[in-house]
DNA sequence: CGGGCTGTTGACTC
DNA sequence: AGAGTCAACAGCCC
C-alpha cells in the first residue's frame, strides 16, 4: 500500500538514480496500465532522457526531455533499478537505460504508468485535480480544506483532490494522533482540533518518510523500508492496548473501509 | 478449492 | 456535496 512516505522515498531515489539517463528500449507486459496505445507509449519514451523526479501524493512525476512519465503503484508494487540478467519473476514494464541497467515496474493491482507530452499535464485527468501534498499542507491551508465540508473527516483525508498522499494505511495513526474519530464531520472541528489534525498529519507521516517508507514496500534496490510494525501506533492492531490509555483498539466499519481506533481517545 | 479480505481510483447512482 | 456501490491487472488466509 504505497502512500506518501513510500512514494516520496521512491521519487527521491529515482531522482538520484535516473537523472541524465536515457531510455533505450521499453518492454510492456501489461498494456492496460498505459494511458495511450502501447506503440505510441514505446515510441514516445524510447530516446527520452530523465531530468527530474518528484512526488505528488501517491503519484511519481518523472520529468523527461519530451514530457512526463507518471507512475502510480495502486495497491502495492515495486520500482526496481536492476539489470536484464536479474529481472524479478513478475513485472509489468521494463525501461532499458543507456548504462545497461533497467528500471523494472511491478504492481499487483490497479497500477498506472502514463506518458504525458510536455505542456499537456493539465489535460491528464488523473493527476490534474490532485490537492497539495499532505506533508506540505500548512495550518491555514488545512482550514480552507475543512471549511464548509459536512462529510466525515476520514473520507476527506482520503480524498486526493483535497489533500494528496494519505491512504487507508496511515490514516488510522493520523486520526489517533489527533484524537479524532474518523466519522467526525470536517466542519465540526474546533480550532484546537484542527491544529491537532495538522500535527497528526505531520507526525503520522514524518517518521515513515524519514525511514524510507514502510517495511512492506521496497526501495529501488529491493531493500524494505525501515518504518516497522512497532512504529505503527494503532493501525491494524485490533485488541492491542491503546498506547495512551490502555483501552483495547477496535476495528470499526467506516463506509466501505475499516478503521482502527481507540474508543476512549477518539470518542465521536 | 472457494470465499472473503486487503492498500487505489474513477464512474456512476441517489 | 457526499455517501454508497461497482469494477478494474493479485495474493493471502482460512
Amino acid at each position: 500500500m504505497p502512500e506518501l512516505p513510500e512514494i516520496k522515498s521512491r521519487a527521491k531515489e529515482m531522482n538520484q538514480a535516473l537523472a541524465g539517463k536515457t531510455i533505450t528500449g521499453v518492454e510492456v507486459v501489461q498494456p492496460k496500465c498505459l494511458n495511450i496505445p502501447e506503440e505510441a507509449f514505446i515510441q514516445n519514451l524510447t530516446g527520452a532522457q530523465f531530468l527530474e523526479a518528484e512526488n505528488r501524493g501517491k503519484w511519481i512525476f518523472n520529468q523527461l526531455t519530451n514530457g512526463w512519465l507518471l507512475i502510480n503503484l495502486g495497491m502495492g508494487g515495486e520500482i526496481l533499478l536492476s539489470f536484464r540478467e536479474n529481472l524479478p519473476e513478475k513485472y509489468r514494464l521494463v525501461f532499458d537505460l543507456d548504462d545497461s541497467s533497467c528500471l523494472v515496474i511491478n504492481f499487483w493491482w490497479f497500477g498506472y504508468v502514463h506518458f504525458v507530452a510536455s505542456g499537456e499535464l493539465a489535460a491528464h485527468k488523473m493527476t490534474a485535480k490532485l490537492g497539495p501534498n499532505a506533508d506540505e499542507v500548512s495550518l491555514a491551508e488545512l482550514h480552507e480544506i475543512l471549511k464548509g465540508r459536512r462529510g466525515g473527516i476520514k473520507s476527506l483525508l482520503l480524498d486526493q483532490s483535497k489533500i494528496t498522499g494519505i491512504g487507508n494505511a496511515y490514516v488510522h495513526d493520523i486520526l489517533f494522533l489527533a484524537r479524532l474519530h474518523p466519522l467526525r464531520t470536517a466542519d465540526s472541528l474546533n480550532e484546537a482540533e484542527i491544529e491537532a489534525l495538522h500535527r497528526g498529519i505531520q507526525e503520522g507521516l514524518r517518521p515513515s518518510i524519514e525511514k524510507g517508507g514502510a517495511f512492506y514496500e521496497v526501495n529501488l534496490l529491493g531493500e524494505p523500508g525501515k518504518f516497522n510494525g512497532e512504529d505503527i501506533l494503532i493501525g491494524y492492531k485490533e485488541g492491542n492496548p491503546c498506547p495512551i490509555c490502555g483501552t483495547p483498539i477496535v476495528k470499526i466499519k467506516t463506509g466501505s473501509t475499516a478503521s482502527y481506533i481507540c474508543p476512549t481517545c477518539q470518542a465521536i
